[in-house]
DNA sequence: ACTTAAAATATTGTATACAATAATTGTTAA
DNA sequence: TTAACAATTATTGTATACAATATTTTAAGT
């Protein structure tokens, strides 16, 4: 939470947050404390109060007296994540389009990240593009200025990177940056309507776009995950 | 988080936040971690764990090096934790009125909380009352069916029930029951716009009852507040 | 008395130790 | 080879120790 002074385990939280959002760290992936401790070199108690923090936002799996794991969404699971996401995210646009109407939001940030994920999508280097549309959805929840929508909806994104990691095909255009685009141009519109469609059709197709039919196959190995 | 198997800390945390919901621990309140371990019985390791999680919900602040204290909303924040929670039960409503809709919603638990809500408010049992509105807006959430909602909302009620605690005049109407049933009556009659109209409704009234204006005080003592 | 500085005390941040539990390996029998 | 069990190893859960930092108390000077 914001309010709190960054403590060290925060570095632990952060660091395994990007190699989610990166697609390094796969879903079901077993975490040990005592193997982490040189790779981060901190002891195994500040590991374990990072890991604590991943386990509390559903992140990270944990079963007493068994090591941690990457989690990894159920279909059912999934979809229940992309509800609350609807939820969440309509109450941000919501917020955004009366900010922008009273010229109280500044648009730039967005504009420019959505025209890099264009350049990405160009370019085909998805993984890059992966973690930018994330990167999207929650920059979008900060130009509120809300902390409380802010957390909740962010250990959202990760579990939603997860998902898409077990579920969505390679060719899948799992989250458009296109339908961003329609997205911001919808609260720019001033239509408030118009933009709270936006979000919550992205989000379905995020959710029609994937596959659950695929195995679900989990590694167990995590050496140049975190560099 | 569900997925997780109960651990010791939970338990410092359930106390913690039933103290607040109770109207037991003020905002403000400092919170020793080696004071507290014969008051829980477990060891300071396990009380930090509680707070660490607490601390990560908004719920208690933390400075470094510093006790935490139980948070105390500004009126900003207060504003703020209210939009957030429009947010998330305006999409907690949308899911209920589909679900019962579909007949997959027995609101016969919401319907005893608000009657035994009403009860506590003729016998003018205002600290019960208090703590029955918060279990009132828990459980619509629960009813969805979806952890990650229940969890987006959860730390958002404790933080309310400060805030009232707070800014809450004695006579005023902070959390009306009247409003929760015609809340109940507005799904049951398969009424999105209506029902999304009172969930909004009544959580604008919550913050236009409290008085901003009042002087904000600490207590610094927690002898008999967590039995 | 009041302020300031210093000493003493209390509390947190982190590391580590040890017991309890799980995971793994090795061995034997079918 | 495979299955079942025992022994070993690894890992977690919790308590505790110690250093670093805050807080409180004490004492001296004005």
């Amino acid at each position: 939470m914001s309010t709190t002074l960054r403590t060290s385990s925060d570095d632990v939280v952060e660091v395994i947050f990007e190699a989610i959002l990166k697609n390094r760290l796969n879903p079901g992936v077993k975490l040990s404390e005592i193997s982490l401790q040189e790779e981060f070199g901190y002891s195994r108690s500040v590991i374990r109060q990072g890991f604590d923090k991943l386990v509390d936002s559903g992140v990270l799996i944990h079963k007493k007296n068994q090591s941690v794991r990457v989690a990894c969404p159920t279909e059912q699971e999934t979809k229940q994540i992309f509800k609350a996401r609807k939820a969440i995210e309509s109450g941000v646009i919501m917020i955004l389009v009366e900010k922008y109407h009273n010229k109280q939001l500044d648009l730039t940030e967005v504009d420019s990240l959505v025209s890099k994920e264009k350049q990405l999508h160009d370019s085909k280097e998805l993984a890059k593009l992966t973690r930018l549309s994330c990167d999207f959805h929650l920059t979008l929840a900060e130009l509120c200025d809300n902390k409380y929508l802010v957390e909740s909806l962010k250990p959202l994104i990760p579990l939603s990177a997860l998902a898409a990691s077990v579920y969505a095909d390679r060719e899948s255009n799992f989250c458009s940056f296109a339908e961003h685009q329609e997205l911001i141009e919808a609260i720019k519109s001033n239509n408030l309507k118009k933009a709270s469609d936006a979000i919550n059709v992205h989000l379905d197709h995020c959710v029609q776009s994937l596959n659950f039919g695929v195995q679900v196959k989990t590694k167990n190995s995590y050496s140049h995950i975190f560099n």
